[in-house]
DNA sequence: TGGACGCTTACATTTGCCTGACAGTGGCGG
DNA sequence: CCGCCACTGTCAGGCAAATGTAAGCGTCCA
């Protein structure tokens, strides 16, 4: 997991750096755009976090000029707390998701893993959580190298758990992702199946959660 | 991962839909465009390929309706190779993105993932105060990186209350908002979830003060 | 100081979720 | 064509969390 650091106030580009690269990313740095957009250009990196007040050229410039060039590294943007606008810039521009200074780390590295999740499903099809493998093309998971038998229903379920986490899932629209054009499902179809994945999943490193009255989030277990 | 396929070439259809089938999508399919605009306001699809010459209303019209209806679902629309203006409108519309037919498939996939993937992502809408963090699409609170487990009352009440600050919230109209239709609640209701509130609240540099005969006010406590 | 209002604890009720048992369905091999 | 699966989804009992009522006490203000 390789990462780009756009940022030029050395204090805060420092405490991110560690905190990342205590959470295990490879953090690579620069203080301006022009490096940046070189950098990018040059070798892959799985996520570049890009603050928006940048001398010369601003972030919102270098996000322009990279989507531009067809470089579609996954791009968070760091904004200060009254930069509304920024911030719907920034996205419109094609950056992927923002945070407001100042932020807590672990909310910043709860964003990044679920970033660079969902752009390996627009690249690779393939996604992981915990020791758990979803091949998306292929249909198959797997855990520690051991293939699980997943159902129909299961895989569904599964595959929109994956792609939303650390989101929750709502469990109304997973009925409805379920049904077919008229066909009435209850909600109770849905409860099974958690109920099934749950046992299936176990020593997985992963978790089903429930969020009682809206519906369910897949979690890593932290090991202690 | 539910797609809605409006394209009235049966042949066309049918590659498409074969293909997306086997990239793991559910895919449905409608030849006109009224089918369309009725499934796509009951339930929910994950993106929508529209074929911009359909017979009676055609694509820009559909589009048009749904944009105006707030169903805010992606759109991909397929245009022919000539019709330059047909994307333009279509984008202005509120189309995503286009193709022009005829195309290759693994073009299509990408592009549908990069869709789906940027909806995904770029609906985070959050309220902070003090410490404390609220992500209204993801429904989940949070201080200082460590999560906060709020039941259903007491999200819809501090989310009130954080939507109002520096304002009072009344009590009576927070009575009103958590009744059912006809449901009669007492005003003591109210009373105890602030009082479950405030202790689930300590630590976040946020305080509910008691407005006596009017209502709650979220303060944020300034460090001595 | 009295009364209205608000806070909090205890508890009963309601709601939503979990899961075992079982019936319907469709594919597949004999 | 039949029986054997695997998969799906309904039902119902049990359970736990969430909710809201009642009641006793504290607090504010006239």
């Amino acid at each position: 997991m390789r990462i780009l650091l756009v940022e030029d106030d050395p204090m805060v580009a420092d405490g991110i750096r560690e905190g990342l690269e205590k959470a295990g990313f490879a953090v690579d740095h620069t203080a301006a755009a022009e490096p940046a957009e070189s950098a990018l250009a040059l070798t892959h990196y799985d996520l570049a976090i890009v603050d928006i007040g940048l001398p010369r050229m601003d972030g919102h410039e270098l996000i322009r000029r990279l989507r531009r060039r067809a470089i579609e590294v996954p791009i968070l943007i760091l904004t200060a707390r009254d930069g509304l606008d920024d911030r719907v810039i920034g996205l419109d521009l094609g950056a992927d998701d923002y945070m407001v200074k100042p932020f807590h780390l672990p909310e910043l590295l709860a964003r990044l893993r679920a970033l660079i999740r969902r752009s390996r499903s627009a690249t690779t099809s393939e996604l992981s959580a915990g020791s758990l493998r979803l091949d998306l093309a292929r249909r198959t998971a797997s855990s520690r190298g051991a293939p699980l038998e997943l159902t129909g229903r299961e895989w569904e379920i599964l595959q929109q758990l994956m792609l939303a986490t650390p989101n929750v899932v709502d469990k109304q629209k997973t009925v409805e992702s379920l049904s077919e054009w008229d066909k009435e499902l209850t909600t109770n179809a849905v409860e099974i199946y958690i109920s099934r994945l749950r046992t299936k999943l176990q020593g997985c490193g992963v978790e089903i959660r429930t969020i009682r009255g809206i519906g369910y989030r897949l979690d890593e277990i932290l090991l202690a």
